[in-house]
DNA sequence: GGGAAAATGAAAACGATTGTCAAAACGCGT
DNA sequence: ACGCGTTTTGACAATCGTTTTCATTTTCCC
C-alpha cells in the first residue's frame, strides 16, 4: 500500500539478521530518509501482521524483526553475536508440540521455538 | 536469605501458572503484604539467576516468572486462558536443536521452546 | 481541481523495569 | 540489651521501548 511501508519492508529485506524498529529507524535516518519512528512501527507492526515478517522479543523484552523467504510456519537459528539468521524446520518438532500438546488435554496448540548459537564466522573472531 | 524474598518465592510457589511481577506485587499487596514493587523486583531477578524460577516473555514484552519443580532444563505446555502451566519434557527436541544448530556451523547451541494451548477446564467453559 | 479518507510524524502518554538514596532491619561482637 | 557497620528495603524518579493523540500532509477518486 503506502510507500513508507514498502521503505521499512526494503529496509529489512536488505539486512541479514533480526532488526529492531529503533534499528530499523536508525538505519533508515542514516541513509537520508524522513521517515519517523512512529511510521517505522505502525509499518513494522502491519507487516507483522499479514505475515509478511516474523516477530520475536529478546530477553530484555524489546520486539525485533525479520523478512521471511516463506510464510509458512517454521523456525530460526540465530547468531546471538551478529543475529543472522537462517531459516530452519523440523517436523519432528511440530509433530511432538501437538502430540505433548493433546496428551495433556489442550486443544489449540501452537507452540515457539528458536534455537540460538554463535555462527561459524563470528566463533572464529 | 532475606525474608523479603522467601516471601516472594512462596507467592510463585503458591501459584499454579506464569505471574508477572505486577502480579505478584498485586498478589503481596491484596494479602496485607507492605512490600514494595522494587523488591518484588529485585527478589524475581535473584530467584531467576539461581535457576529457582523460569522466566519468559509474553508477546507483549511483559517477563512471566515460575517457580518450577526441578531446576532441570525443561519445556512448559501454557493455558493461553488461565496460563497454568505444566512441565513437559522433549528428549526429541533437545537432540533437533543441537544438531540443525551443528549442522549450519553454530557452536554453543541453546534453545527456548513453548508450547501454547488451551487447557481442558477452559476449553469447556 | 476539490474534498473525503488514509498516511504521516512530532510530541505526549504509557507501562514495565531499573536506578537512586535515605530510612529501616539485621548481624554480631561486646 | 547496645552499638555499629552492612545489607535490605521501598518510595520516588528516571529510563526505555512502544503506543496514542492530533494536527498536517498526501493520496485517491470523482
Amino acid at each position: 500500500m503506502s510507500t513508507r511501508r514498502e521503505t521499512v519492508r526494503q529496509a529489512l529485506t536488505g539486512s541479514t539478521g533480526f532488526r529492531s524498529a529503533q534499528d530499523l529507524y536508525a538505519d533508515l535516518r542514516a541513509e537520508g530518509s524522513k521517515i519517523g519512528l512512529t511510521t517505522v512501527y505502525r509499518a513494522l507492526q502491519a507487516l507483522s501482521e499479514t505475515g509478511e515478517v516474523d516477530v520475536l522479543r529478546t530477553n530484555e523484552g524489546e520486539a525485533v524483526y525479520r523478512a521471511c523467504d516463506t510464510e509458512q510456519h517454521h523456525h530460526h537459528l540465530v547468531c546471538r553475536v551478529c543475529s543472522t539468521a537462517v531459516e530452519i524446520e523440523g517436523p519432528a518438532v511440530e509433530a511432538w508440540a501437538t502430540e505433548v500438546g493433546t496428551r495433556y488435554g489442550f486443544t489449540g496448540v501452537t507452540h515457539t521455538v528458536e534455537v540460538f548459537g554463535t555462527c561459524a564466522s563470528c566463533a572464529s573472531r
